[in-house]
Parts: structure tokens; C-alpha cells; sequence
DNA sequence: CTGAAAGCGCTTACAG
DNA sequence: CTGAAAGCGCTTACAG
């Protein structure tokens, strides 16, 4: 404080921005210990007496002190976020994760960055590098198309846990969901029914999820004695443009159907969309199944019976193997099992619900 | 470099970090010119002689110098991230919002820090006080419970954008939407097709956005020489669950109508639910208009009849405000209008469609 | 046009 | 248990 150009700076600052700024060194000096002793309170980094850390504490409280976390990044090469790798922020399906992440994260004092990939490898490793120049502690990545090997290497520079997949590396956690017996849990559902002809509308096949979800189909069938029949296959990309086209080939193709397994909810709405357009009844005419449940499932019309995939918690249980990563211990995880949720866009064949 | 052991620190650290990082020093000593010049280059803070330029940044590419936003935050007081409060990151209807935003301010090399207000206005301040000690450069408040006041304070502090208000403060600026306009607009519509009968269903009438429509759909029906008719008019949340009801209410009442309009698409949504519950069918029995136009209005049955609500450019129009503020420019914007998407689910009264 | 130096607000070996 | 001091990687008056 003798050099008069900072104090000339300081107080303009001071005069900008309002309230002064109250810092670490003005918190030391009011309780009269060094700033070392005021850092390590605030980061549990020592044990302190008793009394100290009572004089700390008040003076923290009475001046209302906040640390900075920009200098603490720069200080400390820890800057309390972690970087997460969406998709498309806006994704109806991805949604509730962000949040399951934003809530945990934030329970432990740490901000969520969030980032989208836009579903190609590129833009994901230009997110991965804005996130890594931005510091952060770790990088949380919600499926996308990096590869494995592209995962592994960023594993090596800090933390990271990846939905979506199932691989293993050191410093990374893969969280996935069970869509194998999530899409074996559908069809059997519409086979309990009495359906036989079940139709599939598949998702992208390049994923993982999408190639699960038909393995699961056609495990089901095959279970049941059925043969896999390539003719009741539409293919799909998740979108529900996709799911409206599939409906309509196949609806065109003439080969006889009374049921759809969609690969996903937003196919499932589309492929809804296209059976109304034919004049073709749900359930009545045709059981219809998606698979995410998302929210709007509760509102579609009629509501859709579709598998129950955990994306909030799935976001929680990433955000909590970060944490354990970033403190140093070995994740221990519970994945959440699929589980059907039968609402009233299926029914037994032979035997019509009037609407 | 001639203190042990900051030269072990750094020795360590390279080691566990993979790649050296790059600093700004190590710039400035390969191309002969002092950090300053560098800092100055990188910032177009001033004019440098063509050779220096050069010399910096072939060294800046050779070494693949990438600035640190954590160290450029602490020296010079920008992050060049702007805080995103909305409501909940996983809303259907900001979603759009907030692609628009991260798009405008990724190409201005800006990052968006997204925190979730939970629409009160404890969480929304207790946001404001992270995104503030995150040192972001400004803030961009989507609605929002906080008072007009609470929020010219904060632009005391740093520049503030806010959406869906009207407001005047110095350092803020307010996007509104015109939702008077776009009741008035879908009312109209409503009433051009014959119907006379129209009930209402209210949004959040303690927002300006809930106030607003049900002062649209008022205007046109007096315009049109009509009765506001209380009885027509239920309360509603913005939810989907508050359609359904209302639309249970607005029947048990045995109030004649031939058609609704929700004041948003998801209170819509509910109110379709509830038609085909009681075994109305939209649009031949009842015209149904929503307000908004979500991705998933295309995609319901039957595709909704709507009033566009551009969020994306809304997005985009914040961002763009907000770095007009930052840049010290006085912000200029078109705001979009309102406009209304005729899809499926009216109809002209007693002419109703076949299915 | 350019450099030396101080400073941003913390953390962390080092040395008691 | 605790302090003095250096350092994190930049920016910015100040003084040529």
C-alpha cells in the first residue's frame, strides 16, 4: 500500500464497483493473523487453534468476505467448476442431467461449465479445449462422439467421467444405462400383450444406445420364439422427422404390424403423429412403445408407455463420480436400472379400449 | 527461474500435466520482446510495429500459445464469461434461449456461465452473488422473480441484460416480447374462424408475460364486440398439469365453448390431454391455440395451432446487447414480433373437419 | 512504439 | 501451529 499508483488504482476500483471488494489480506489483517493462516482455515489445508480460527471467522462474517475463486484458480490450480460436454443445451433428453449435475455439483460448492458438442467429434474437442484453457477440474461428457481413445487422453491431463459407454481408464469413470434390457423390457411388454408383429423403429445405429436398444428388440423376440424380421425394421435417427418417416414406410411397405417399438420417445411422438395422419388409432389399431420417458410422455396423447430412463439421476451419479474422482478416492457407483412405465398407448391385441 | 524450488514446483507439475503449458512469458522471450508487448498484441490494446507483430506471432503459433482466461480474470479484471440466469437449465421453453445466447457469445469468444434461478428470488440473487464472485463480465437475467430494482443495483455493478420485462436503467437494457400482441393475435384468429365462444386459459398472473395475454385475448374479444366473459376464463400456471385441470373445471362448469386458448403451448398440451379424456376431438369438437411454440408443438396430435415466440432470437438479441454494453456501445435492436403458426388444431366453427 | 515493474487475490512449500 | 515470501500468468499505468 506505499506505492501510490495502487492505491490511486484501487480506489478507482473501489468508486466503479460499488461495495469494496473485501479480500483475503484485509480479512488477515483485521483478525490480525497472516493471510497463510486466514488461506488454510477457508481450505481445511491445516489445523489451526482455536482461537485464530475464532478470530477468523468473525472477521470473515463481519466483513463479509467471499474468496475469490478466479485468484484461488490461479493460486491454487483448482478453480471449483467442472466442465460439462452436452449435446445441445437445449435437448429435451439431456435436460434433466444438466440439472441432476447442477444440483449435486452445487451441494459440494463446485459450478457446473456448461458446453454443447453439437454431436460431432469436432466441436466436442474444441469444448474439451475452451474448457480446459477455462481450467476447470474436471469434464463430465454426456455421450458424444469422441473416441474412446480421444477420452482416454484427456483422462490423462484431469478427471473425467463419460455417459453413454462403458470403457475403462485410469482417472475415468463410464457411467451407462442398461438399454439392452431397457429395449428387452418393451418388446416383451407388447408380447405379453399378445402383439406378434412388432415393428421397430431403430436409432441411430453408429451408438451405442441405438445398436443396444435393437440387440434388446431382438433378443426379446427371439426369447419368445419369434423370428427377427428384417422387414419390420425402419431405420431412425431420434429426431421425430425420422419417426414420422419411419411410420410411413412402413405403412407403405404393407407388411402387417400391430405394434412399434420405438427406439426413443421423440421418434415414438413422430411415428404417433403418422399413424394419426393414416387414420390409425393408438392403442386401438396399433400399440405404440417409446423409450427415455421424457416429460412431455406424461402429456402426449395419449400418454405414451415407454421405458423409464434415469437422466436426473444419471446426471447426479456423474457429478457425485466426479467429486470422488476430485477427492482422490475410487467411485462406487449404482446405476439405476430401466424399468417400464406403462401408460395408455398400448394394449392387448384382439381386445380395443373404446377411447 | 533461479528460486529451487519454484523450479521443483514447476518440474512436478509438468510432469503430472502431460504438456507444458504454454505462458505468455515463454512467448515473449522465443520472439525477443518483452510479456508487455505480447499482452498488448493479443489485446489490440496498442499499435506495435509490424516486425515485433510478426516475430510474436509466429512464436505464438510455433508454440501454440493458448492465453489463460483464469490469469487474464485476476490481472485484468474480464473473465470474458457472462453469467445466463434462467429459470431451470432443463426448461423446454428458455432451451431455445440459450443456444441462442452460447451461440452469439461463443463467436464473439465469449463463454456463457448458465445458473438455474428455480423462479425465486432467493435463488435467483443467491445466483447473481456466484456469477459475481466468478467474475463474470456481465449478466444476462431470462424473466426472473427479481424486483426491477434489485436488478438496477446490479447493474450498478456490471452490465445486465433482462428479457421479459420492460424496464429502464443505466447499464441494462430490457428485451420484452410483445405478448399482448400475440394473445391478441391468436384470439383473433380464433374469432375470424367463427368461434364465439372462446375460453381462456391464464397463465402466471402475478409475471407480466401471464398479465400480458390475458390482456390480448380481453382486447380482441372487445375489439370483436364481444363480452369478456369471466366465466370463460380459468387460472392457470404455465404448467401442463394446470391445463388439464382447467380444462376439467372449464367442463364441470358447463359453460358453453367451442374453442381454447392456452396462454402457452405446455398448459395447451394438458388441455388436449384433458379434451380426449372427455372425449372431445380437437379440432372438430374444440379449436385449441397455444402460445409459444415449442419444438414439440409440431410434433402433438394434432400439431398445435400456435403463437411463435422467436426464444432462439430472443437469445441471440440478449447476447448481442449484452456485448454491445460491454464494448461501451449503446445497444440497438429490432426486437422480433409476434406471428401466428396455423397448424391443426382449429378449425372453422360448425364446419368441422373430418379426421 | 516498447519495457520494467507492480499488482490482481489467492496458495503453498519452507522454515521456524 | 503459523508467518514471510514467492509464485500462479496475465495486464496496465508509468516512463521513456
Amino acid at each position: 500500500m506505499n506505492d501510490p499508483s495502487a492505491v490511486k488504482r484501487k480506489a478507482r476500483r473501489t468508486a466503479e464497483g460499488g461495495a469494496a471488494k473485501v479480500t483475503l489480506e484485509m480479512v488477515a489483517a483485521s483478525a490480525g493473523v497472516s493471510a497463510a493462516t486466514v488461506s488454510r482455515i477457508l481450505n481445511g489445508t491445516a489445523i489451526v487453534s482455536n482461537d485464530k480460527r475464532a478470530a477468523v471467522d468473525e472477521a470473515i462474517a463481519r466483513l463479509g468476505f467471499v474468496p475469490n475463486p478466479v485468484a484461488r484458480g490461479l493460486a491454487g490450480g483448482r478453480t471449483l467448476s467442472v466442465g460439462v460436454v452436452t449435446q445441445a443445451i437445449d435437448s429435451p433428453f439431456y435436460g434433466g442431467a444438466l440439472r441432476g449435475i447442477e444440483d449435486t455439483l452445487g451441494a459440494a460448492g463446485y459450478s457446473p461449465l456448461f458446453v454443447s458438442g453439437q454431436w460431432t467429434a469436432v466441436h466436442e474437442a474444441r469444448c474439451i479445449d475452451t474448457l480446459r484453457s477455462r481450467r476447470v477440474d474436471g469434464v463430465i461428457v454426456l455421450t458424444g462422439r469422441l473416441t474412446d481413445a480421444a477420452l482416454a487422453a484427456t483422462a490423462r491431463e484431469l478427471p473425467v467421467v463419460v455417459t453413454g459407454r462403458m470403457m475403462k481408464a485410469p482417472n475415468l469413470v463410464a457411467l451407462d444405462f442398461d438399454n439392452f434390457e431397457g429395449a428387452r423390457l418393451a418388446t416383451h411388454h407388447l408380447l405379453s400383450l399378445g402383439h406378434r408383429r412388432i415393428a421397430f423403429i431403430a436409432g441411430d445405429l453408429k451408438h451405442s444406445d441405438g445398436k443396444e436398444r435393437l440387440r434388446g428388440y431382438r433378443a426379446a423376440l427371439e426369447a419368445a420364439g419369434l423370428r427377427y424380421e428384417p422387414g419390420l425394421v425402419m431405420p431412425g435417427n431420434f429426431t421425430e422427422a425420422s419417426g414420422l418417416a419411419a411410420v410411413e414406410r412402413l405403412i407403405d411397405s404393407r407388411e402387417a404390424f400391430t405394434a412399434i417399438f420405438a427406439a426413443n420417445d421423440q421418434m415414438a411422438f413422430g411415428a404417433g403423429l403418422g399413424l394419426h395422419r393414416r387414420k390409425l388409432r393408438v392403442p386401438a389399431d396399433v400399440s405404440l412403445v417409446g423409450f427415455d420417458d421424457l416429460a412431455s410422455a406424461v402429456y402426449s396423447i395419449p400418454p405414451l408407455t415407454t421405458v423409464h430412463h434415469p437422466v436426473g439421476e444419471l446426471g447426479q451419479l456423474a457429478a457425485q463420480a466426479m467429486l470422488q474422482l476430485l477427492a482422490g478416492e475410487a467411485p462406487t457407483l449404482a446405476l439405476p436400472a430401466p424399468r417400464l412405465v406403462v401408460r395408455e398407448s398400448t394394449c392387448e391385441l384382439g381386445v380395443p379400449r373404446r377411447r
